[in-house]
DNA sequence: AGCGGTCGTCAACATAGATTGACGCGCAAG
DNA sequence: CTTGCGCGTCAATCTATGTTGACGACCGCT
């Protein structure tokens, strides 16, 4: 383990290409500035100009929206390695807000940088490309989530996709996460109160599908909880085929 | 009115960019093949295995995802001129299945003709880019409804959303359009059973918020539809400003 | 040690939406 | 002309989830 170790963008890119040095410094460049965040800080706010993009260096963040009267809903979690403001990037204001979900870092930079990558890097661009259509299939994901299931099928469901997600970087990685949300939020993102989130994770609890023990969360029964749901898993391969070479 | 009129896909790019020569054709290669379909014939289906895309030509379709239980969740309607398959372009397999919501036609094409374009056309490979993140904010919208939202203010998005993206091709179009989805496929849309839908369409009716004849329906309060969802429209336009050139 | 905030939990009650079953209309097929 | 089916509608009942309010554990701060 070195102190200088490579960024978290290229490490999760690189886990689905060969990345080669021009697509590599393309990379570096949008993580040439930093800002630190804590806890809960607002990032952008919806109908903020918008002229930024962001590589998440440490910590999770997540994007939401609210509703007038306050209801509000957590869209996506993003982790270390992720773009933030894909959904954002065809207007010229924010479409949603990003919040910090626990203390981190992001390097922001200009929607302009990826001129320089669609115009040199064919191959860095049909993956951005995917990412972002990847990303929406993830979304799709949690509409079916959001749209046809119950309670406890949600949370599998969210639980599922998380793990996955966080195995793409951390390849030893069990069936143990961290979870830096509250119940609060998970609620948010699941369209549930947290009341009920809580009486629900209690059960799963009950049912020996799950465990806990302070912020550290354990899929007891991950392939019962992947039946429930009907789970694929989005991160672990992506159709790279038919990239121009 | 010529009976060889410019391709739905061109006429709808070319919304918010200028295209040149070389994007006109290149686009047009996207659009050699045809195929017709019949109301609710099945295109393709989740797992199968996928090697195109398709631009619609004519009628409308609609992807959706089934749960082993036979709950339904359809994503997206889409419409001539729209490209079918980006949230499965990153896999192998289908993660979600087309139908014809009417009678229509595809014109299918390669994954690998993105290719030619992401080489040969920053510019109109930016505009992709953007069309997948904009249907990325729109799916994100629609999650945001199905989460925090009830059967009311459902059903106003959803006539909202596809007045909208209607009148890009249609400028001058008013608030009536022609619905020919039923009220089960609604309900499949917005998670809510075809009773309930029909239920709450004719409350709306009776408020006066809508009214409907035959397969047409007109938003007789638009504005007041939009204050109740905080409506935004994502089609109007788009940030090309950051465009290489 | 005391104190205020966050967080998870529990219980009583309220309600939006699901479920089931039935009916009638219009229309296409025989 | 019948028959049957797709579609919208209505009503009765059921249930999952929301709402409100309260309580106690924990934790950093003074």
């Amino acid at each position: 383990m070195t102190s200088d170790k490579k960024s978290c963008l290229v490490e999760k890119l690189s886990h689905y290409i060969e990345l080669d040095e021009l697509a590599e410094s393309q990379l570096a460049s949008l993580e040439e500035h930093e800002r630190t965040y804590h806890r809960h800080q607002e990032v952008y706010s919806e109908t903020d100009e918008l002229k930024y993009l962001y590589v998440v260096k440490r910590g999770w963040f997540y994007s939401y929206t609210d509703m007038p009267d306050g209801r509000r809903q957590i869209i996506r979690v993003l982790h270390p390695g992720d773009i933030v403001g894909f959904p954002d990037i065809a207007f010229e204001y924010a479409t949603s807000n990003i919040r910090a979900a626990e203390d981190g870092c992001l390097c922001p930079f200009p929607k302009q940088k990826l001129d320089a990558i669609f115009e040199k890097s064919p191959r860095l661009t049909a993956l951005l490309f995917l990412m972002a259509n990847r990303e929406l299939a993830c979304v799709i994901d949690t509409l079916r989530a959001m749209g046809r299931m119950d309670a406890r099928e949600r949370l599998a469901y969210f639980f599922l996709d998380l793990t996955a997600r966080l195995r793409i970087t951390n390849k030893d990685m069990t069936d143990t996460i961290r979870m830096p949300m509250n119940q609060h939020e998970i609620g948010d993102a699941l369209g549930l109160t947290h009341t009920y989130v809580s009486k629900t994770i209690r059960e799963m609890e009950n049912a020996g599908l799950i465990s806990r023990k302070g912020a550290t969360l354990t899929l007891a029964q991950e392939t019962r909880l992947e039946d429930m749901v009907d789970f694929s898993d989005r991160y672990a391969r992506l159709d790279t085929s038919w990239f121009p070479s």
